[in-house]
DNA sequence: AATGAATGAGTGTTCATTCAT
DNA sequence: GATGAATGAACACTCATTCAT
């Protein structure tokens, strides 16, 4: 997240904020005295506290979504592609981790608020733009046949979880030392048996 | 959870309020209102706030852990077990949705708050449990060799990832569907390659 | 205070409680820890809050009271009995600093309260006992002419003064040394000029 | 106290709380109705029920410790220093009696509380000043020998005591009226025998 | 654009008291 | 007499939001 403008400073002062008292446990004042913004300016840049959530949500998602596209750019099989969908994923995560335990956790919410359709918007896009990049291969029978969103959760499952185990100071083992462990069981839970 | 004492129904109460309303979002007012509990009953059972929600939640995973228990007294292999986790895990989300989503979502909050000890107490016994039952069959090489907290996660990440989409509301296919598709993906996900 | 009776011993804890925590600041709940009586049988035994701060109040100022009777019999000049108001005063609080100190504190809400009218007769016996003993002095010209109530005031103020200063503990000498010095200043200041 | 800005409505509506209904009679909701601020507004200037105590109570003791140091700047002799110490305080209780009727019964409350240590330092500065006005004269043996602590009290004790009961509606003889008396005993109580 | 004093509905919690056993 | 679970009115305080400057 750059560090530029105003907004962006709210935003990183909210993350900030979020990690260490939680999204409900913090308050307006809270962002407004790390942010060092007016509680005015705060609420002329975003409205509500919800927008400053759904803003934070949707710019963490889009960041993963990002890096995705960047590395469909230069994947040529289907084995990559599944590989790419979780190590793009361990990379972000590693690289913003309360970025990434603010998004793992505040995805009802944002669902359920007025944010909400735009957040279900972008995830069709996202969804969307994966199968697209895997669509050739699934036809051409590579794959396990098993309904779509079972897929994805067969693919991610493992690193959601681990990733979440992480976050929360649970592991014994790094997240980035299994980079490459669950890359490979996601492509293996997902092959079609030789 | 039994409907008989007047805690039970409390908790029962609090639970329906936090699939409606979410944790957050439930008030004791709320809580009273639904258990016909008076405001001085439910702080005569429980004190404060915090203690419903941990009631509830260790009380769901401990539903949990008997499920398993009861399981592992009638399996003798190592494919059973693995698959005995998932299938137990999905039985109880089908069959109490709403204690599911509750308690996917609020063990950090639980782990943070003053019976956070409790809970890793208990979370300790039920790994120690689990591991207990896998463990001739690991000494006999029968899994792939990766650390435990990685190990645990390829197992149930899927499962916990289609779960969570389910509970959402997010997924096309039903849960109770995927119960043998997850099993079987978990049991290939960890055994040594023949 | 005589640590036989159930209602004695509720006293007793009161007070325990009333020194350790402020008289608002203790619950009924508090109480019945301390004397672990029952809450029904404090109730039984005292009918409310109110009344076992009335009680304990006039238990103490009746203390006070006999111990100045007892002196009064041995007592034989103006002099004399000035300083025993003195004397006695000093000697039942240092002997009851916590009773001293809530009796201090808590005259204006027990005369403030349904038990008001039984402190205020006491209080009028007690003053009239006291000018009992006086009058014949008085009547010698023995004393300064200065209204009753100042009178009063001014034997002993600077006691009760010190006393409060000594039971909070802002005093650096003890209130027992000043015995003599406190009882020589009351009748100088108010016996007739030579 | 000037009747100028919104903290000092607020105080002042406290104070006639306070007077009314006592200190822990009084609630939040009472100085909101008599200040006619609202709750927000009484929370954005002090912050809890504690600091209005505190804050209303220092300013009480700031002003009669300014009526002091201006009786100082006129004052010659050691009968004149110790009269002034009565004076200056019954002008300022007959000035001021619902102020000083919270004065009075509040000392504990804030001593305790965490605006105490700020009461205390008042406290020392103000003793420390009384003793400077008085050192030159003691050291010329104009006084009685005998603790500071005890000699503060027999000064002011008489007027203490009598004040409270006055403020109470005790007495039959009105404050102002024994000003002069209370005055001349203090001085003939603490002056050196000739 | 920026500010921050003011707002007040709503929250979790306390605690004196009652009453059926 | 004794018990203690149950009651619910009342409280101090929080915090997202508004709006005049």
């Amino acid at each position: 997240m750059a560090r530029r403008s105003r907004k962006d400073e709210i935003l990183q002062a909210a993350l900030a904020c979020f990690t260490e008292a939680g999204v409900d446990g913090t308050t307006i004042e809270m962002i407004r005295d790390r942010s060092e913004a007016s509680i005015g300016s705060l609420y002329h840049h975003f409205g509500n506290k919800e927008r400053i959530i759904a803003a934070l949500y949707l710019a963490g998602t889009a960041e993963y979504a990002a890096l995705l596209e960047a590395g469909f750019a230069t994947t040529d099989s289907a084995e990559a592609c599944v590989k790419l969908l979780v190590t793009s994923y361990v990379d972000w995560v590693v690289a913003n981790p309360d970025w990434a335990r603010f998004v793992l956790h505040s995805r009802g919410r944002v669902e359920a608020g007025e944010q909400g359709e735009l957040l279900r918007e972008a995830n069709r896009e996202h969804f969307q733009r994966i199968f697209e990049a895997l669509s050739a291969y699934r036809e051409q029978g590579l794959f396990k046949d098993m309904p779509a969103d079972c897929f994805a959760s067969v693919i991610i499952g493992p690193t959601h979880d681990f990733a979440r185990n992480w976050l929360a100071g649970r592991t014994h083992t790094q997240l980035a030392d299994c980079r490459e462990l669950l890359a490979q069981v996601a492509w293996e839970s997902v092959r079609a048996n030789p």
